[in-house]
DNA sequence: TCTGGGGTCCTAGGACCC
DNA sequence: TCTGGGGTCCTAGGACCC
């Protein structure tokens, strides 16, 4: 058994927890500051009954509710309070994963007799997570990672649920297929062709035909997300936290400029910074990666371009000469640039990397530089050329 | 003032090697 | 000399998540 468990509202519940201020009123946490170009990042329940979601613009949101208090997206603050919350889950089992910052994972399988069931035990959680940081969640307890997750969002907020063989059929009957993690709008609007709308719908759709249609990984992956055999259940754990690796993957920013624009020296500017951006990144978790990416949207395409380099980097000035030329791979002229972006990928632990006499050079460079800007603020040593757009 | 920014995984096709 | 299969790496793009 699995014990899912998302925290409610959580970056706006936490900002309501600091500020007693804001706690009873609808909070917009934007996930930039300036108030009116952003998009919602969480917004409380108190704004949520107006209609405000997260990935609406802030714009929208501010227009249904102008008393809205609006809050910039601190992530530090909700990275220690997640961290605090996962420390506290393992004096409950000692199989606890953390998927992302406001979800978690437990392994429960057992735990029955100690707590008397698993609704005591998920009760027992909310309880203390409530007294502890005053904040809320919902849990969803599942034989399946995924069954866990879908009871967390048809329960939201403050919810618990028990999904098993027994009420199984019951819960799904009628409800969305898109209220399953995984199932966004194309796969929707695909299987709503093929006339499957609702979960008892889906589950009961022969695997031949979802395999004929999605393909052999993701029919299979359809046909076994809402069974519990758990002996034949290696795809449902697949989007489940047990085979992440904790390890990233890749480490990107990107930015969308104030204005557009195809000044070639403006987009090396941006191209600049955020080579520093995620060079900076990359050293304080001792990655160096092979493959830089670089991403650039247009008014009505974006489009992404990489290559793989044999020597791996986590120096912002290689990763901007990279991107650069990664850019200028591009046929015909610069288009009009509304947004951009630069991420490393092919990531390799950073003590594999052998030291020449240069590279060495340059590292104890980079590192004073980290150290400055860790003691003064960021960007106060900066490259020179970034005078032109100003980060700071 | 009119849609962010951070990710992951999968697929298909091409290049290259054995 | 010609042909083919299999494996691996790389790239671009799509889909999805929070």
């Amino acid at each position: 058994m699995l014990m899912h468990i998302d925290m409610d509202a959580f970056f706006a519940s936490v900002e309501q927890q600091i500020n007693p201020a804001l706690r009873g009123k609808p909070v917009i946490v934007g996930s930039r500051d300036n108030k009116y170009h952003t998009v919602v990042a969480a917004a409380s329940y108190e704004a949520k009954a107006y209609g405000i979601k997260s990935g609406m613009s802030s714009y929208e949101a501010l227009k249904v509710c102008p008393h809205a208090e609006f809050v910039a997206c601190d992530s530090a603050k909700y990275t220690y309070v997640s961290r605090e919350i996962f420390e506290l889950l393992h004096d409950y089992s000692p199989c606890v994963e953390h998927s992302t910052i406001d979800e978690f994972d437990l392994r429960i399988a057992g735990l029955e007799p100690i707590f008397g069931s698993f609704l005591d035990l998920g009760k027992l959680i909310k309880k203390r997570i409530r007294e502890a940081f005053g904040l809320n969640c919902s849990v969803g307890i599942a034989p399946t990672w995924i069954l866990a997750k879908l009871g967390t969002k048809i329960r939201k907020p403050d919810g618990l649920i028990l999904i098993n063989d027994a009420n199984l059929d019951t819960i799904i009957k009628g409800l969305p297929i898109e209220k399953i993690c995984g199932i966004g709008p194309a796969l929707t609007a695909h299987l709503q062709g093929l006339g499957v709308f609702s979960c008892d719908q889906l589950k009961t759709t022969p695997q031949e035909i979802l395999i004929d249609n999605f393909g052999q990984s993701t029919g299979h992956w359809l046909y076994q997300v809402l069974r519990t055999d758990l002996s034949r259940s290696d795809l449902v754990f697949k989007v489940g936290p047990y085979t992440q690796n904790l390890e990233p993957k890749s480490i990107g920013h990107s930015y969308t400029l104030p204005r557009e624009t195809r000044d070639k020296n403006v987009i090396y500017a941006w191209l600049r910074m955020l080579s520093e951006m995620v060079a900076e990144r990359a050293r304080k978790s001792h990655f160096t990666g092979r493959t830089v990416a670089i991403w650039i949207s247009s008014k009505n395409d974006s489009s992404n371009r990489q290559k793989t380099y044999s020597i791996p980097t986590n120096d912002g000035w290689e990763i901007f000469v990279r991107s650069r030329a990664i850019l200028g791979q591009k046929k015909g002229i610069i288009p009009v640039v509304k947004a951009l972006g630069v991420s490393l990928s092919g990531l390799i632990s950073d003590c594999a990397l052998p030291l020449l006499t240069e590279q060495k050079k340059r590292e104890a460079l980079l590192s004073a530089m980290d150290r400055v800007n860790a003691r003064y603020g960021d960007w106060t040593l900066s490259p020179a050329v970034l005078n032109l757009i100003n980060p700071r």
